[in-house]
DNA sequence: CTGAAAGCGCTAACAG
DNA sequence: CTGTTAGCGCTTTCAG
């Protein structure tokens, strides 16, 4: 069928590690022979299959993702596509290219990445998540299969991680609102079995503290990324008693969501409760009114870990880091000061 | 090192083909025999190499995405995120992967996609987009290898796509418009060498000339999907003696770049201009104001651009078809009616 | 119903 | 500098 090594070696008259040599510039071989060779691959339109090099090298120049549960839902979260993106750009500039699976729910991610890793299909594998007890997790690493990790390991502190420093980050987050004047500030958190809204919660908390304010546990909530559990969320405070004067999202479509429930419920933002969000997605800059947002560096989580994944993978690099990417605060109108 | 197929054999005390065919599900191996098999893999942990399994059966069950140009700039627009969403979401349940690949050019765009085609890593293709002499489509098509487009070529007929009727698509936005009242209507479209730019720009010509308005080449402007180019068109538009009172822009994000720089300027939507976009993405919804857009049914294209390919790859379903996705028009409050 | 043998296309010692 | 020889781990005739 198509055309093989062996026919190039043939029709050069050489033998077919020849070529192959050729084909992987060895330094010893001669300027004519490379020359010749090349030009007779030139002519059959030789392409090399690389299945078959895989299988004799063990390695694919595939990277892996496997994406959070839904691929469906996660991705209307602009985080993913950020990241991906940053992945990808990454990847293809050191000559990789990215896997993309997924399963709908939790067994068969961790069946997904055991299938991609035994079956040989990529050489390394980069996750978008963190769980409490990840056995994903768990699985890379017994297996010593180069991966690398967005977010934190609450298990093992020995992985190459790419993350926020999140605490910190929802700490000046809160902090700044409470400089605003606000005394009672709830979160709104995602699921809690998530990373990352533990250490977000984290740094709410130690910012509240800090100021000598009184964490109440009806000033905290847990939602699920999703319009309808914002809507939910806002049910809620409006029931309070003492409502909040300001609210601390774990993203911004979060925020976006609370912003609108509470329009809906005729109240006002930030008149009637201030709102920042996390991620500084476009949404943020487009909503009405504009997010106040943490900007994390999405897309440069995606490089570095594209990044770190590649050399872990070459051998060179660290057999594990912690690499923690800058945030910043961009302060807008729905989190104006309170009055 | 890992446990292959001999192993198992071994173990098993039956041949390395026995083995093979209880992974197959071979109706003619005895239960017992299988039920034994799978015992012994089970207990060596045994997981199928799919690289040497994909040299001989030369399938891979990967599909490939080569994304447009700059993986970076495109992807910051939804209908990447949406669009891959409807493809990996739609590949999983048919037991596929997606390989994501991209060129920071034209030229590594074709060479990515000769190189997935021929180094056999993928079992077919979806095309994410068609420029007026596509040479990627030509290759593919020359080859035989299957694949999808998603939108239209201008030189083939005879290729499986989807794609909306943006001519029609276009159509109903101009003319909605023009029934509002409007008679100064301008269009922003992307690069006139995309496909989905000159389906649009017809669309709108159409509707103009069934009004019996006048097509007028000040009122059309050539973007190019950033924020940078609607600023340049504004000030454009400002220039104008007889400015339009009405906009049909070629994507939300143009729209939505449209808005800002007349609200820079001054202006206000749709008092001042009229504006209509498409794709109906998160950001028409959150836009101030609300933009009234074209729902093009994203996520289902990339279903639909999935399923379809994997038809074509199994050599069920068609060897060619024109799918076309519904569209519906969303009116919000960037298009009310003209004074 | 099962085994033996050949081979997918390539690389990597080991010789020369 | 180049050729020979073994495989990589799996599937697939062809026999039995």
């Amino acid at each position: 069928m198509a055309v093989t090594i062996v026919d190039v070696a043939h029709k050069a008259g050489v033998s077919p590690s020849t070529v192959s040599r050729v084909i992987s510039n060895d330094s010893r071989i001669s300027q004519k022979t490379s020359r010749k060779v090349r030009k007779i691959m030139e002519e059959l339109g030789y392409h090399p299959n690389m299945l078959a090099k895989s299988l004799v090298t063990k390695t694919t120049n595939n990277i892996g993702i496997v994406l959070p549960r839904p691929a469906d839902e996660l991705f209307q979260n602009q985080f993913f596509s950020e990241i991906i993106r940053g992945i990808v750009t990454k990847a293809a500039s050191g000559r990789y290219d990215v896997l993309l699976t997924t399963g709908t729910n939790e067994i068969e991610e961790e069946q997904a990445v055991e299938r991609l890793v035994r079956g040989r299909n990529v050489d390394g594998i980069i996750l978008l998540s963190s769980k409490k007890e990840d056995r994903t997790i768990s699985f890379l690493r017994e297996k010593k299969f180069p991966f690398v990790l967005v977010g934190r390991s609450e298990q093992y502190s020995d992985l190459i991680s790419v993350d926020n420093d999140n605490v910190q980050a929802a700490y000046d987050v809160t902090r700044r609102l409470i400089q605003a004047g606000h005394r009672k500030i709830a979160f709104v958190s995602g699921p809690l079995n998530l990373t990352v809204s533990k250490d977000r919660l984290d740094g709410y908390t130690k910012a509240l503290y800090e100021a000598g304010i009184a964490v109440q546990a009806q000033y905290q909530f847990e939602g699920s990324f999703t319009m309808e559990s914002s809507e939910e969320v806002v049910q809620d405070i409006l029931k309070l008693k003492d409502r909040p004067t300001a609210i601390v999202a774990i993203d911004d479509l979060v925020a976006f969501g609370l912003i609108r429930s509470f329009w809906r419920q005729g109240l006002r933002i930030p008149d009637d409760c201030s709102i920042a969000g996390f991620n500084n997605t476009l949404i943020s800059e487009m909503c009405l009114p504009p997010i106040a947002s943490v900007d994390i560096g999405i897309y440069q989580m995606g490089t570095s870990a594209a990044q770190a994944l590649i050399q872990r993978i070459k051998g060179d690099g660290f057999e594990q880091a912690r690499i923690i990417i800058p945030h910043q605060l961009i302060w807008r109108e729905s989190a104006g000061a309170h009055s």
